[in-house]
Order: structure tokens, then C-alpha cells, then sequence
DNA sequence: TTGTAAAATTAGACATGTCTAACTTTGTTA
DNA sequence: TAACAAAGTTAGACATGTCTAATTTTACAA
């Protein structure tokens, strides 16, 4: 029942919960701005979402995260905070290139690894 | 003059790139079998690197890097290393799932991190 | 040297995710 | 309250990368 998310569809997920915590309410258009990308392609990857219960979304209306897809959503950002957080409090890599990265690898660390990190990075933070 | 390749096309020159090294003769049949998928997939992604000059591949004959491949191959296969390096030996991620999660992260990582984790592992390494 | 099995290719389908262009709906404002 | 602009959707094209099925080529063994 739960198939594994595509990177994008994570990202989309990613960006209404950002999204919501930022300003409560979510407009396909918002999420195009977020992502860099076109309505079109919002639209119909919301339906894709929709259809799999992760986001409700009444026809021109605002998109919300079901439960579900709050989980989700907030698991990806957790994984995305922490690999951050290890490549410039740990590694000591630029902020905005810890962002960059951190956005694409965070749809595949292994479990593992990102325990790993994490264990890390409140080693660092405990120092302080 | 040269685009960006993607994770693909990255992946099948790596694997070419290995075979060469492991076996000197290199045939559509092998990488697939390394890559995992079919050989129709294969051939096609061949024609498509040929036409970019990143291998040499005369028909039902074997398939050789171009000085060209050979530069790119090589290079992703460093950062596959010590991506991997620095996952097992100065993270303690288990080899097999270092291994893993080095085939998807050195497509994505910026040269910057690449060059903190290089550091980090020689460090590691100075210390035997 | 010819038949057969393995290797490779072609043809064509499909999934994903993007885009532009055109149309529809909504909401605001004059 | 009517029209206009902004937001959203639909339709349809395109790129990438995969697959299966069918065909072609190669190479080896009888």
C-alpha cells in the first residue's frame, strides 16, 4: 500500500509543508514559486498526490497536506535539517551549498546513514 | 560544448569504466548485467554517449571509453570512492549500505562537500 | 560449412515529469 | 454588477529512460 515516493513527489510534499508552516495557507501557485516550476506541472502532480491520499485539494482552491502527508512531508524535512546541519556544523561546508546538497540527498540516504549523521551533528551541538 | 550528464549516463560510463579495469573487454551484454537492466536499454544509452564522443562502440562489437569517457568515468568513480570512504570508515556506516548510498550521492554532490569529505577521510586515514 | 545459441539491435510501448498555449474559474474593483 | 486580471486547469507536445517482442548478426561446434 505505501509505494515509495519519487524525489519529486517528496520535494512537492517538502514544499507544501514548508509552505504551510511559512504562511497556513497553499496556492498551486506558491508551490511553483517554491519549486522553480511552471502551474501546469503543480497541478498535475498534486492530482497524482491527491489520487494517493497525501493532500486534499478542492478544484482552484488552496492544497492541504492530509495526515498522511504531513508525515511524510515532515520525515523529508527532518532527513533535509539534519544532512544540512552535519555538512556545515560538522564539515564545515558553505550554508548555501550544505542547502543544495542536502536537497537532493535527502530523497536517498539510507536510514542508516542518516542515524549516523545524526548522531554526529548532536555530538557537535553538545560541544557547544 | 559540454553539457552536464545525468545520473544515467554518468552510472553506465562508471560501470563501463569498471568492467575495463576488472575484465579489459567490455560488451553490451556485461553492462547490463552490472547496471541491472536490459540490453535493448543498454544499447540505447551506448548510441547516445557515442553520438556525445564518450565511447567508441563499432556495432555487435565491444564497448571502449574514449579518452574523453574515460576522464568523466574516472571522476565519478573518485567521487564514488571517497564518498564511500568516508561513510564507512570515519561514519562506521556499514560497507554494503556505504557502497549504496555512494552509487546515488556522487551524482548530486557538490565539489565543495566532495572536498570537505576528502579531507575528513584523509585525516581518518593519517591516523593509522 | 552450416546450423544453432548467444549477443545485439530495432521497433514500439509505457511511465514520469516537464513545458507552452489555450481555456475556465474566481475574486476584486470600478 | 460587469469586466478584467490573476489563478488554475486542460490538452497536448516533448525528453528521458526503461521495458518486451521480434529480428539480425556473430561465433562456435558438430
Amino acid at each position: 500500500m505505501d509505494l515509495k515516493l519519487s524525489s519529486n513527489m517528496e520535494d512537492y510534499l517538502e514544499a507544501i509543508y514548508v509552505l504551510e508552516l511559512k504562511t497556513g495557507n497553499v496556492r498551486v501557485k506558491d508551490i511553483a514559486a517554491e519549486l522553480g516550476i511552471t502551474m501546469p506541472s503543480v497541478s498535475s502532480a498534486i492530482k497524482n498526490l491527491e489520487k494517493q491520499g497525501f493532500v486534499s485539494h478542492p478544484r482552484y482552491d488552496l492544497v492541504v497536506l492530509t495526515p498522511r502527508g504531513a508525515r511524510v512531508a515532515a520525515d523529508v524535512y527532518h532527513r533535509h535539517r539534519v544532512i544540512k546541519g552535519f555538512l556545515s556544523q560538522v564539515l564545515g561546508v558553505a550554508s548555501d551549498i550544505a542547502e543544495k546538497d542536502a536537497c537532493c540527498i535527502e530523497h536517498i540516504i539510507s536510514p542508516e546513514t542518516l542515524e549516523s549523521l545524526s548522531r554526529f551533528l548532536e555530538a557537535e551541538n553538545g560541544r557547544d
